[in-house]
DNA sequence: GCCAACGTTGGC
DNA sequence: GCCAACGTTGGC
């Protein structure tokens, strides 16, 4: 299961113990969970199906090791699957504890040229524990984590395709300008709001939305 | 490489 | 429990 890999996020994060689920009391909360949205017509909530997921594609290196993970790893190993590993905010693991097996998410390149959806990926695995927490040696090695009650999760995703053209960033910001004052789907996306997110939810319109521009001519 | 935005830490 | 300092994210 644990390829090396991707997902940069803090490294440290360490006390702060919350575990943003238990949700009541504390520091760290602040802008705990994102509650899913609710329909127009009941007070029902509706989880969030749809996700985002950023990784790396080009080399860097943290500590002496590459967290390079773009989608052509993932789609280069053993079943094309690979745990997501070394998520260390706590929004960001709540999301990646909501997911459910057999969603979808887009996995959007980060922190390299050119910036953007690469492609769509799938979860497999639900959250369970991440075990680079505990591993010394890796980038994400987290001190205050205790086996008897490890704070980060990780899910299992896998390579679905990629996008039929990637869809930098530069399109989808002038899409959520645009939508800002037009409205459109893209006006609230996580992706402008929320910019530092690593793992974030999509709504079922932003996501149609995002794969709608693959037929589409580049803006 | 710069740096704005923002989450986390830790003193008080 | 406030909030300034600090560190990270990630676009440009």
């Amino acid at each position: 299961m644990p390829p090396k890999k991707k997902a940069r996020v803090s490294k440290r994060a360490e006390r702060s113990g919350d575990d943003g689920e238990k949700g009541k009391s504390s520091t760290a909360k602040r802008k705990a969970a994102v509650p899913a949205k609710k329909t127009e017509t009941s007070s029902e909530f509706v989880p969030y199906s749809r996700w985002l997921m950023k990784s790396e594609p080009e080399s860097r290196f943290e500590n002496g090791i590459d967290v390079k993970f773009g989608i052509e790893d993932l789609k280069a190993l053993p079943d094309q699957t690979s745990c997501w590993d070394g998520v260390r905010n706590y929004q960001a693991r709540n999301f990646m504890r909501q997911m459910k097996e057999g969603q979808l998410a887009l996995f959007y390149h980060s922190n390299c040229k050119e910036p953007g959806i690469a492609g769509v990926i799938k979860i497999v695995k639900e959250a369970y524990v991440d075990h680079t927490q505990f591993d010394k040696k890796d980038v994400h090695y987290d001190a205050s984590s205790k086996p008897d009650n490890p704070k980060w999760s990780m899910v299992d995703v896998q390579y679905q395709r990629m996008m039929k053209r990637f869809i930098p960033l530069s399109e989808l910001k002038g899409y959520h300008t645009q939508h800002l004052s037009e409205g459109g789907p893209l006006k609230q996306a996580a992706l402008f709001t929320r910019a530092r997110l690593s793992v974030q939810p999509l709504t079922a319109e932003e996501f149609d939305f995002i794969l709608s521009l693959e037929d589409k001519e580049p803006q």
